[in-house]
DNA sequence: TTATCTTCTTGATAAATGTCAAGGGCGTTG
DNA sequence: CAACGCCCTTGACATTTATCAAGAAGATAA
């Protein structure tokens, strides 16, 4: 997966740009288990994903909620925190070995006077995030767990043989067994 | 509900330049029951609720689902197709009449080379939408229908006077049955 | 006013999901 | 190898939620 055909589609800057910002990403590799960002911690970089899975999740009195996975050529931080430099709402773990392409804030900002669309580009950017939690918040009104559960497979068979199926289930608003019930009946 | 506070809230803009901006909204009303954003129409403006509510949904093959609800000093859009001009998700009905203001993309657009802050606050804008999806997310993977229904309840009470419980019931995920029966099970 | 429509509630029942507990597979570690 | 820990599955049962149907309350229109 390679980051600058990804940087192209999220932020659908011209060639030379793309070019241009992505050699401010710097390649760092997170071991197995490891936090990306650990609880209480600002997020101070945006990171690209160049092989590995992790983990976005939260504490709550009684459990453990992940919000959301993701793998190999996704982007992944806490994007309010990142943004806003604000203390995070969310942990971030490694649930395999990682080598990621990491943006730090201080390079981030630079953007904006080195690049002319960069504004664009970053808007287009939160947009799509937000695109995609709308497009979860709908699954969650309109689709019952095992239609979650299906869509969730389609879009992500990758993951399935990764990482632990309680953190699917949790991302999919369910329990382990439901979900062990739902996949013995359906197959797959 | 004064737009200028709003504004100044929402985007985070010096009171100037918010008195600027807030030249450009043009007010409208909407009557109970007509469409802010008919079905298949792209969203060409964005726009405050002076007073009334407002619900944005979508039509699935078997049922209408209300995604959410929007009431005195919101923002109202699809902001994606406001923002990319493509067609709309969703429709947006007034559940009552309705004053609105409204901010058309023509003048929108305008901003950018107006006011010399308008990419940060408007940056600032779409990343509050995303956190309010964000934290409706971590509602739904981590709260049961109940605690989401008393949640609800605390932030809108101003709705429940005026919007059919069916609709709030589709906003939580729940069947209208369902949603009366919790009601009449912890009162309010 | 009467009639009609929409909305809400309630009951009976079914289906979906959660909880608790036990056990098995499998890799890791000593 | 044996022991342990982690994860998944399965069973039994409880709880939650949905579905279908009926009827009451309230608004709207004739």
């Amino acid at each position: 997966m390679d980051i600058e055909v990804q940087l192209q589609q999220v932020f659908d800057l011209p060639p030379a740009q793309v070019r241009e910002i992505s050699q401010y990403f710097v390649e760092e590799t997170v071991g197995k288990g490891e936090f990306f960002l650990a609880n209480g911690q600002r997020a101070d970089r945006l990171s690209f994903i160049a092989s590995g899975i992790f983990r976005v999740f939260a504490q709550t009195e009684s459990k453990e909620v992940t919000q959301w996975i993701g793998g190999e050529g996704y982007f992944i931080t806490d994007l309010s925190s990142f943004l806003f430099d604000n203390s995070s709402r969310w942990q971030i773990q490694a649930l395999t070995d990682a080598k990621i392409l990491s943006l730090y804030r201080s390079d981030y900002q630079r953007f904006e006077s080195l690049l002319p669309q960069w504004n664009v580009a970053e808007k287009r950017f939160i947009a799509k995030c937000f695109m995609v939690l709308e497009s979860r918040v709908f699954d969650f009104i309109s689709l019952s767990a095992e239609e979650r559960y299906l869509q969730y497979f389609e879009q992500h068979k990758a993951f399935f043989n990764q990482v632990p199926l309680q953190f699917i289930a949790s991302v999919l608003g369910i329990t382990p067994e439901t979900l062990s019930r739902i996949r013995s009946k359906v197959g797959g």
